[in-house]
Formats: C-alpha cells, sequence, structure tokens
DNA sequence: TTTCTTTCTTGTCATTTGGCAAGCGCCTGT
DNA sequence: ACAGGCGCTTGCCAAATGACAAGAAAGAAA
C-alpha cells in the first residue's frame, strides 16, 4: 500500500479535522489508478466515485447544443475529483470525466463517504467546507464568464492555473473559456503581442 | 411577532432537523421587510444577512463587461436569499440583490448562523443539504447555458418557474437566460406561433 | 384622468463570432 | 525514417447577435 499522506493532509486543511481521525478516514480509500484517456465517470451514468488525485490530470466536459465537446472543469493533482450534482443526488450525470494523462489517486464510493459523514462529525465539518469552496468556485466562474472578456479569462487562468495548460490541448481550454479554438488562438496571437 | 410556520417547516425539509428544533433555530431570527426596489445586498459589500423570503420577490444581479445589469439569480417565496460566496467566505460581493415587490421575512446573521451550527448538529445537516442543492443547482443551469437553446432555456423557465414571469420584467429575465431583451423578445414571438 | 416613466416590440445596421477548409508543425507508432 | 493523425493557426465567408432608435403599450404617480 503506497503512502496516504497526501490524502491525509488533505482532510487536515482547515484544521476540521484532527490527524488521528484524518488517518482513520483515509483508511476507508482504496488505490485507484486511470491510465491516459481512460474515463472516470461517462455520460448517463451515475457518478459513484469520491476520487482524490494524487497524481495526473482530468478533464471534465460535456456536449452543446451542436454536439460539440465543452469542457466543464479541470482537475490537478490534489484536488477531488467527482460531479457533485450526479454523486449527491444519485442521478444519471451529463458529463463526462477522463484522465488526460496517467492518474493515480485514492477513492471511495457514495455509500463509503456516507458511512463516514455519519460516523464522524468533523468529516460532515470538512464535507461541508469542501463544498462552501466548490460552490463558490462555480459561482465566481460564472461570474467571470458575465464580468470579464474573453482575453480577460484566459489570461487569468493562465496565472492562475498555468498546470492547465501543461496538460491540456488549447481546443479544451478554449470551451471551457466559453470560446472556440480559433478565437482562442487569435487572443494568443493579440496578447502575445502585448505581452 | 408574526407566524414562523413557514419558516420551521423549511427547517424539517429532510427531515434532518426535528420539530422542537426547527422552533429553536427559527427563535433566532427577526423578521425584516423590505420594501419594493430596497437592496438586501449591494456590490462591494460583504453579505451579512441569511433571509428567509416568507412572501415577495426578489432579484440578484452584477454588471457586466459594458456595465449592463445582468441577472443573475431569481428568489420567490419560501427560498433563502444571500450570496454564498460573500456570505461564507466574508469577501466583497460582486452581486447586488433588490427587492422586485414589496418583502417579508426572516433574517440572521453570520454569526448568529455560526453560532447555530456550532450548538446545533441537525442544523448542520440541514446546512449542508441546502448548500448541496443551491451548488447542484447552479451547475444545471451553467449546463443548461451549453446544453440548450436560448429558447429551451425559456421555455422551460417558463414551465418550472412562471412565478418569475409575474415579478420580473423581460429584460432581467432576458439578461438571465444569456441574452438581451430584443432576443428575448423575438423568442417569444416565434414561440407564440408554434404554441 | 392626465402625465410621465418604464417596458416591450420591431426595424435597420454593424460587429462579433463561428463554420469551414487549408496549411503547417509536432508527436507517435510502425 | 516515414506515414498518419492530431492540434494550432489563419483566411474567408456566412450567420447570429447585439447596439441603437423609434414607436406602442402598459403602469405609476400626481
Amino acid at each position: 500500500m503506497k503512502d496516504k499522506g497526501k490524502l491525509i493532509a488533505l482532510f487536515q486543511t482547515s484544521n476540521l479535522v484532527s490527524l488521528n481521525t484524518a488517518e482513520e478516514i483515509a483508511e476507508q480509500f482504496s488505490e485507484k489508478n486511470y491510465s491516459k484517456n481512460d474515463y472516470l465517470l461517462t455520460n448517463q451514468k451515475i457518478c459513484n466515485e469520491y476520487f482524490f488525485l494524487e497524481e495526473g490530470f482530468m478533464r471534465a466536459f460535456t456536449f452543446d447544443v451542436n454536439q460539440h465537446d465543452v469542457t466543464t472543469g479541470f482537475y490537478s493533482a490534489g484536488q477531488v475529483v467527482f460531479e457533485v450534482s450526479s454523486f449527491f443526488n444519485r442521478t444519471i450525470s451529463k458529463e463526462n470525466i477522463q484522465a488526460l494523462a496517467d492518474c493515480r489517486g485514492w477513492v471511495i464510493t457514495y455509500e463509503q463517504l456516507n458511512m463516514l459523514f455519519h460516523a464522524i462529525p468533523e468529516f460532515r465539518e470538512f464535507g461541508r467546507s469542501a463544498l462552501v469552496k466548490g460552490f463558490t468556485s462555480l459561482k465566481i466562474r460564472m461570474l467571470s464568464m458575465i464580468n470579464e472578456t474573453a482575453e480577460e479569462r484566459y489570461v487569468n487562468l493562465l496565472r492562475s492555473n498555468p498546470e492547465i495548460f501543461q496538460y491540456a490541448p488549447l481546443k479544451s481550454v478554449a470551451t471551457y473559456l466559453g470560446i472556440t479554438d480559433t478565437s482562442l488562438s487569435r487572443i494568443r496571437k493579440e496578447f502575445s503581442k502585448k505581452g
């Protein structure tokens, strides 16, 4: 069994969970790997994995009106990968989640997570805190689609999440920013002139 | 003191909180009214109210790149009104929340809510459940912006939230749907032909 | 009621954006 | 090394969308 140090550290962020408890929680997780291009979740399925990504990179996407692939999220090492809506409500997902690189991490199921929430009050607190974080990010992202130009969104993403550009092709980044690869290409050209 | 029945009923949804506890929680809330056009939250302020809307209607909005008013949410009777990101993270808000009709409801502050979360475990559960609901709605809304045409979004909103059309002017609905009032007007024209 | 303000619709026009296709470069696998 | 595939850029054209403005309609205030 590999070292669960990073997983344990995750539960200790925000100081809501003690080391002993964090270790107890981590015990429930089992190792899981995804090879590049493997899917963690596919459209029309119920998301049943709460996956801590120790190493690698993943992308979530769905299809628009014209069946074009649109990126809804990126996940890099240290993040938890799952689709909130499908996972908690036990409804079929419209999103797919795919590994863009070989991935290594730790996983539990919906039932196990619930069991932990039930048994360990501090873990519920951790869950609530994580939920607020995720909700907040999504709201900020939604507002950025309104408040910022495509170029601003591009520049901000480049500053705040440079690792995305290491793993994801620009066409995936483009749809994440709400534009086409063509537009992103033009924005990059303009930006490189200024830079 | 008016009747807090609806507020108490809210805490009992999902069966996470008993009647007695629900009443205990409700005790902390004080009555608050907003006249039409009053603001519950304005841009650059920290949201400090967790407001149960018993009667009335509210709208949240922000400003886009060109300083145009864009609706980010509607709130009708029975819902809790607050801006998650600003409220929980104690950060300044980019959103405004305004009464579109005279409103009546019950309010507590951030400190009071935290106190209740701390004192009453079942209420934390309620909080987590509410958070999942809100997060889920936002994700679904985000996906609808990708997966559906403007007309589909309009028709779905008309079916699922007809009360919005009772209170909000169409130009506010338009920006909520991600289009201009001009486009919405044209969509309505087309739709009425078919319907 | 009368007046004034706001909202909704509709037309015209300009701009943005995307679709499409070609060319190029890079990477991968054989 | 070579072939094939994928991704990025670019130009051209078409279509969708928004800006603007005018007029009608509805609602609020006096």
